[in-house]
DNA sequence: CTCTTTCTTGCAACCGGTTGCATTAGCAAC
DNA sequence: GTTGCTAATGCAACCGGTTGCAAGAAAGAG
C-alpha cells in the first residue's frame, strides 16, 4: 500500500497552488502554460518523486502506448533455439520501442483463434501488434485488417497490400549465397529453402536461379529440398538432399539453424565442410558466429530490422502513414564456405 | 475510431434494462447477482462481442494486470544467443501467466539507474517483478525491497531473506555431474564455473567437492577456473585450465553455453570429446540437444520454473504469501560426457 | 396480516489524468 | 480611460469500470 503523501496530480496541484490541468499540462510540457510556471510545477514533481498513473492516463488518452509482438509458440511450454530469430528481433523492437514511450507485451496466438487480436485491441490493452508468425500469416493478417487494427509485419507483404512492412532483400540474398559459392569453385550447388509457400523463399530460390543462370548453368530440381525452419526439417531436408545428390559439393540453407542442422548431417556423413560440402546459412543469428564452425551466412540487419518494425507501427498509431521497408544484405563470410 | 453501437458495460446495461453495477457484477460473476439476470447479461455481451475495457478497469481496481520481466540485456542491440536462458524461462513464465489473467511486459534495466523499480511500479504500469538480472541482482533485490515491490527472484535467496525465489538444487547438480565423470572413469576432472561471487556457483563447487571427497580424492586448485556465463569467457576459461593442467580428461561446466564454447576449444587444440576430454553441461538448454555432439548436462526443469516463478509472485501479490521453491535437478546423459 | 430478515438491484462516488471551453488578467491601440 | 485582443489559468465533464451502501421486493415466521 502506497501511503506517500504525494500521489496524485491533485497532490502536486494543491503544492503549488494551481490546477489539477496545470499540473498536467506542465508534466506533459503544454506550451499553454507559461515557461516559469511549468518548471515550478516540474519541479516540485521531481523533489517528491512523482510518477503519473499510467491506468488513468490510459483511459483518458484511450491509448496503452503497449504493442503486442505476436509469436505463435503458443503451443510449446516453452520456447528453445528455435525462436532466436523472435528473441533477436524482439531486442530490436524494444529498444525501438523505449525511446518512444512504449512498452512490448509478449502474446501467444493460437492459430485457430479468431478473437486473440480483438481481445488485445478492443479492450484497450495494446495499441497494435507486430506480426511475427510464420504459421497461418496470411490469416493473421486478414483478422487484423478486418478489425482495422494497427500492425505491421516483418516479411514481404502481398501485393497490392496497404499495411507496414519490413523485410529484407531476399532476392539478392539468394543470389549473394549462390554466387559466392560458384566464386569459390563449387560444381554442384544445392538449394534448402524454408517453406515454400513464402514470398521470401521464393524471392531467395529466385536470387539462387539468376545466378545460376548467370554463368550458363541450369536449376537441377533434384537439388531443391525445403523444410520449415525448424532444426528437425533442416537435418531431414539434408539427409534428402544427400540420398539425392550424393555429389553436391555446396548448399545455399535458408536459415542459420537449418545450415547447422545441415552441417551435422554432412559431418555425421564423415564428410568435411567446408572441404567437402560448403554451407551458407541466412540470417547471421548470433549462433552463426558460436558455431565451432563459424557460419558463412546472409546477414539480415536483425537489431535495425526490430527498431524500424517498432518505429513505423508507432508512426502509423500515431499518423496513420503506412511504410514498407526493404533492407538491404550482405554476405559475411566464415569458415562454412 | 471503433463506431460499435455496444462498446461499454453502459451499452450493455441499457440492451438488459440493469444498471452497469449489475452488468459489472454479471460480468465478473459476482454471486451479488441473481443467476438468471447474470446469464442474461453474459449472452448479451456474448452476442455483442463485448469486451471490457482494461484501463478503466486498471484504474479503479488499482491493478495492472501486467508482470516485469527484468533483464539486464539493456546494452545490446539485440538479443542474442547468450540470452538463450532467459528466452526458454520467459516461455514458461509467460504460459503460467496466461491462464492467471495476467500479462507480461520485457524490460530491460541499466545496472546505473535506481529508478527502474519505482518508474514501472508507482505508475501502476505492472504489478510486480521476476528477477532474472545476474548482474547487480543484490542491489536490484535491495532496490525492490525498498520500495515494497512485489518480486521474486530465479536463484537461490539470502540467507534470512523474505522474498519469493525458484531456484535447483545446485549443489546436487554440482555432485551428480562429478559423479558421472568418476563414474565413467576420468581422472583429472575439472570445475569451469560461472561468475564466482554467485550462491549457485559456490553450492556448484561444493557439491562438485563433496563427490571428489567421496571417493577419497583431492580438489586441486589448477582445475578450478570461472567465467561469467558467456561464449567468450567460457573460451578464455577452458584455454586457461588447458594451460594449466594439460592433462586433464574432464571438465563439469557451469552452462551449456560455456560448455560449447569449452568444446571448441578443446576441438580446436586437436583433441577428441568425449574421448579425450568428457564435458558436462548445466540448464539444459535446447541447444544441449541441438549441438552436433549432444550435450551431457544437468537439466533445470526450465519450463516448470517459469511456471512456478509466474505461479508464485501472481499469489503474493494477491495474498502477501511468500514461497521458495528449491526444484530437483536430473542429470541427462548424451554424447559429450 | 404484520413484522423482520434476506435477496436483488440501483445509486453514485470513486479510481487519476486529460482537455474543451470559460474566465480573468494583462497588454496594446485609439 | 475605454475597448478589444491575447495569454494564462481554472472549471468540470469525461474516459469506463468497480463497489460500498441504500432501497425496495420477496419470503418466512408469528
Amino acid at each position: 500500500m502506497n501511503t506517500k503523501s504525494v500521489r496524485t496530480i491533485a497532490d502536486i496541484a494543491r503544492i503549488a497552488n494551481v490546477s489539477k490541468a496545470t499540473v498536467s499540462r506542465a508534466l506533459n510540457d503544454s506550451p499553454l502554460v507559461r515557461a516559469e510556471t511549468k518548471k515550478r510545477i516540474q519541479a516540485i514533481a521531481e523533489e517528491h518523486h512523482f510518477r503519473i498513473n499510467i491506468p488513468a492516463r490510459n483511459l483518458s488518452t484511450q491509448k496503452s502506448h503497449t504493442i503486442a509482438f505476436v509469436t505463435n509458440a503458443y503451443h510449446v511450454k516453452a520456447f528453445s533455439m528455435e525462436d532466436l530469430f523472435s528473441l533477436e528481433i524482439m531486442g530490436g523492437i524494444t529498444n525501438g520501442l523505449h525511446p518512444l514511450g512504449y512498452e512490448m507485451l509478449i502474446v501467444h496466438v493460437d492459430p485457430r483463434d479468431s478473437e486473440w487480436a480483438t481481445q488485445y485491441l478492443e479492450s484497450g490493452r495494446v495499441d497494435g501488434f507486430v506480426l511475427m508468425t510464420s504459421s497461418k500469416k496470411q490469416s493473421h493478417i486478414k483478422t487484423l485488417l478486418d478489425i482495422h487494427a494497427p500492425f505491421i509485419v516483418w516479411g514481404v507483404p502481398q501485393a497490392n497490400a496497404n499495411y507496414c512492412s519490413v523485410t529484407a532483400d531476399n532476392v539478392t540474398g539468394g543470389r549473394l549465397a549462390t554466387e559466392h559459392l560458384i566464386q569459390i569453385g563449387r560444381q554442384k550447388i544445392a538449394f534448402l529453402g524454408g517453406s515454400d509457400y513464402e514470398r521470401e523463399v521464393q524471392e531467395r530460390l529466385k536470387g539462387y536461379e539468376q545466378a545460376l543462370q548467370n554463368v550458363g548453368r541450369q536449376v537441377d530440381p533434384n537439388l531443391l529440398v525445403y523444410g520449415d525452419y525448424s532444426h528437425a526439417s533442416g537435418y531431414a531436408a539434408m539427409e534428402q538432399l544427400l540420398d539425392q545428390a550424393p555429389d553436391l559439393d555446396a548448399v545455399f540453407v535458408n536459415s542459420d539453424l537449418m545450415a547447422i542442422a545441415a552441417i551435422n548431417v554432412i559431418q555425421n556423413r564423415g564428410k568435411q565442410v567446408p572441404g567437402d560440402i560448403a554451407v551458407v546459412g541466412y540470417d547471421d543469428l548470433s549462433i552463426a558466429n558460436y558455431n565451432n564452425l563459424p557460419l558463412t551466412t546472409i546477414r539480415q540487419n536483425i537489431p535495425l530490422a526490430g527498431k524500424l518494425l517498432a518505429e513505423n507501427l508507432v508512426q502509423y498509431i500515431q499518423t496513420g502513414v503506412v511504410t514498407n521497408v526493404t533492407l538491404p544484405v550482405e554476405l559475411v563470410v566464415r569458415k562454412s564456405a
